[in-house]
DNA sequence: GAGTTTGAAACT
DNA sequence: CAGTTTCAAACTC
């Protein structure tokens, strides 16, 4: 906020400067005249960063990953854009007015010095950097803490958002922050599922207020030296480094009130959304209209939180668990979508173990959870109670093992942890499979192998994912409802099922409709409320990307299966930066984009359906094309969201 | 709830 | 890379 005024005003004053060098007095009055402007301007200011922000985020938003904005929106803490970072955070952070407004005082003082120092450089070495980092995965390897002192040099030092970032943060230094970067990242993840994760984070934060920023912090930051002040002693200070994350994806949500909220979170229901920004409220509310989509949020939900937890301790899993069993009470949502799909009282029961909803629950007896064929460990998430699972070292008490393990699989297979399903865009770069060949808008990655399940029960993953067999498959008698492997749509299930001549064949065929009815219900009310709260988050992040330097840490990897792991182990640039910007970015960003927009959000979360859900569609129809696909994914969004916004 | 089926993951 | 084993989810009863 401040940061452009000032650079603004410093820009103008050296024409003045020109004009008055002439007379000490002049200079005098223009070193002092700065300061002035800057504090006085705040409406021009914001309107200024409004415009900087806004523009940038429709641009960016598509362009970036989601990684990048991910990392862009850690970055934005350490680096000089703190002043902006800082004005807006420090209203919205819990801190007291009086302290904020001392501290921005100073704050602003000292931005001036820096921004002298830096002046017009700042700005613009705002958007380069922007541009820099995002084009270049490398600088995100870089260690988080690191480049934006050295980046800022002085002035980063100097910059008042540092200050202020760093006396939040109590400043612990680079460790903390490439820790809190990591699990941060994860929060900021943007695959669509992972909406429901920012969700959660803020319904963890919300709900227990005091905890939740404690525990958060905790995981960020290992040294718990933050931890008590933070959380504490300023309120702003607990908030800081977790809420900042949180809060830049939120921030729209939180504006109303969020100390409020949080406060009263405290008192106040946990899961409920109440704490939540008036958008995530109407998003939930969109949601439970909708009740299916929580199961794909869901899952990405439990985990990303989970995966946020992962750095943290236990006591992060407790806070999870309650949440999650809140959440769950709260949002029906989950069970609905597999006991739709699945449409049968079973489905209910998969529910009551806790399954079908965001969050894994295994029953691992010899696995102890450490390999794949533990849902949660391939989910990336750490075991909580609710599961079954024996002799358990996926918990936060072995996360070293838990870590090497995974680094293990991931040596084995780099895309062990990556989502299994993937949009067909991505799949046609990836694989090179054609669009039209292919039924549905997604795939799987690897493809099934099914051979008795015909790919029509969830032992089909393709199935499972809710997406149609493609020529990776070598399913065998595949009937995948979502789209065979042949290339038929789920339209041809019809035609299947008329193959199949067996009196089952009806009951078949009515279960699969109703699957693709559901996944189609699904799919709309999963895009349509991920997406939803996705695209708030990342026009909120769009902004916050314009305000902040580009990503240092992690590639936020999009993925939501992998998550949390991701953004804990280095990434292959490469193979993250590609599936990321696939999955997430490609598939659910478009639609994210095309319905960005909050207006758009609203007008499809109420309803719970989108206008024109793409990829659902013809997944649930059958009637996916490939060339929707394409279209769908690639060309609508950016328009769709330039405009609006 | 126990048992069976299934296919992915892991192993050889 | 192919075949086999192991494993846990999905499913059935």
């Amino acid at each position: 906020m401040d940061t452009p005024q000032k650079s603004i005003t410093q820009i103008e004053t050296p024409v003045s400067k020109s004009r008055f060098e002439d007379s000490p007095v002049f200079n005098y009055i223009n070193s002092l005249s700065p300061i002035r402007p800057v504090k006085s301007i705040p409406n021009p200011h914001q309107f200024s960063t409004l415009n900087f922000t806004s523009p940038p985020s429709v641009f960016t938003s598509p362009h970036l990953t989601s990684s990048h904005k991910e990392s862009r929106f850690f970055k934005t803490h350490h680096p000089s854009p703190d002043p902006t970072i800082l004005v807006q955070e420090s209203p919205d952070d819990s801190k007291s007015n009086e302290e904020a407004a001392a501290e921005a005082d100073a704050t602003t003082e000292f931005n001036i010095d820096a921004s002298t120092e830096m002046e017009q450089p700042q700005i613009v070495k705002y958007d380069v950097k922007e541009t820099n980092l995002d084009e270049t995965t490398d600088l995100s390897l870089v260690p988080y803490a690191s480049p934006p002192r050295k980046e800022n040099g002085s002035a980063s030092e100097d910059a008042p958002g540092m200050e202020m970032y760093d006396n939040v943060q109590g400043k612990n230094e680079t460790p903390d922050w490439d820790r809190l970067i990591a699990d941060s990242s994860e929060f900021l993840i943007f695959s669509s599922p992972n909406d429901s994760e920012a969700f959660r984070c803020l319904m963890m934060q919300r709900a227990s207020p005091s905890q939740a920023p404690s525990v958060m912090m905790p995981t960020m930051q290992p040294g718990s030296i933050n931890e008590p002040e933070s959380s504490n002693a300023s309120p702003y200070g607990a908030v800081s480094v977790l809420h900042r994350g949180i809060r830049r994806r939120c921030l729209d949500f939180e504006m109303p009130g969020n100390k409020q909220t949080s406060s009263e979170n405290n008192t106040a229901s946990r899961c409920v959304v109440p704490s939540i920004g008036l958008h995530l409220n109407a998003l939930l509310m969109s949601t439970k209209d909708c009740t299916t989509n929580n199961t794909t949020h869901d899952y990405s939900c439990s985990e990303k939180y989970q995966v946020g937890l992962q750095g943290s301790s236990s006591t992060l899993q407790e806070t999870l668990d309650q949440t999650e069993t809140e959440t769950r009470e709260d949002v029906p949502v989950e069970p609905t979508l597999e006991e739709l799909h699945l449409s049968s009282p079973k489905k209910k029961r998969q529910l009551e173990a806790g399954e079908g909803e965001s969050c894994k629950r295994c029953n691992c007896k010899k696995s102890k959870c450490l390999k794949l064929y533990c849902e949660c460990f391939a989910a990336g998430v750490y075991c909580i109670e609710p599961c079954s699972c024996i002799d358990c070292f996926n918990k936060p008490i072995h996360e070293d093992t838990v870590l090497a393990t995974r680094k293990q699989i991931e040596s084995r297979n780099p895309l062990a942890f990556a989502p299994k399903v993937i949009k067909s865009s991505d799949l046609v770069l990836e694989t090179g499979d054609d669009a039209s060949k292919t039924p549905a808008s997604a795939r799987h990655k690897r493809g099934c192998n099914c051979k008795k399940s015909n790919c029509l029960k969830k032992y089909c993953e393709c199935f499972q994912g809710g997406v149609g067999c493609s020529i990776n498959c070598r399913c065998e008698g595949c009937k995948n409802a979502f789209g065979r492997k042949d290339g038929s749509a789920i339209v041809d299930m019809e035609a299947e099922q008329e193959e199949e001549n067996e009196t089952s064949v009806k009951n078949r065929r009515a279960k699969t409709q109703e699957n693709s009815e559901v996944y189609l219900m699904r799919k709309e009310e999963s895009s349509a409320l991920p997406a939803t709260p996705m695209s708030v988050y990342r026009q909120q992040l769009v902004q916050l990307k314009n305000m902040m330097p580009p990503p240092q840490s992690v590639l936020g990897v999009g993925s939501s299966s992998s998550g949390m792991f991701n953004s804990q182990y280095t990434r292959k640039p490469e193979m993250k930066s590609l599936e990321t910007v696939a999955e997430d970015g490609a598939e659910e960003m478009p639609e994210i984009l095309s319905h960005s927009s909050i207006d758009n959000i609203n007008a499809v979360s109420p309803n719970g359906k989108r206008v024109s859900p793409p990829h659902l569609d013809s997944s649930s129809s059958g009637r996916r094309s490939g060339g929707r696909k394409l279209i769908l994914q690639s060309i609508p969004t950016f328009p769709s969201l330039t405009p609006q916004h």
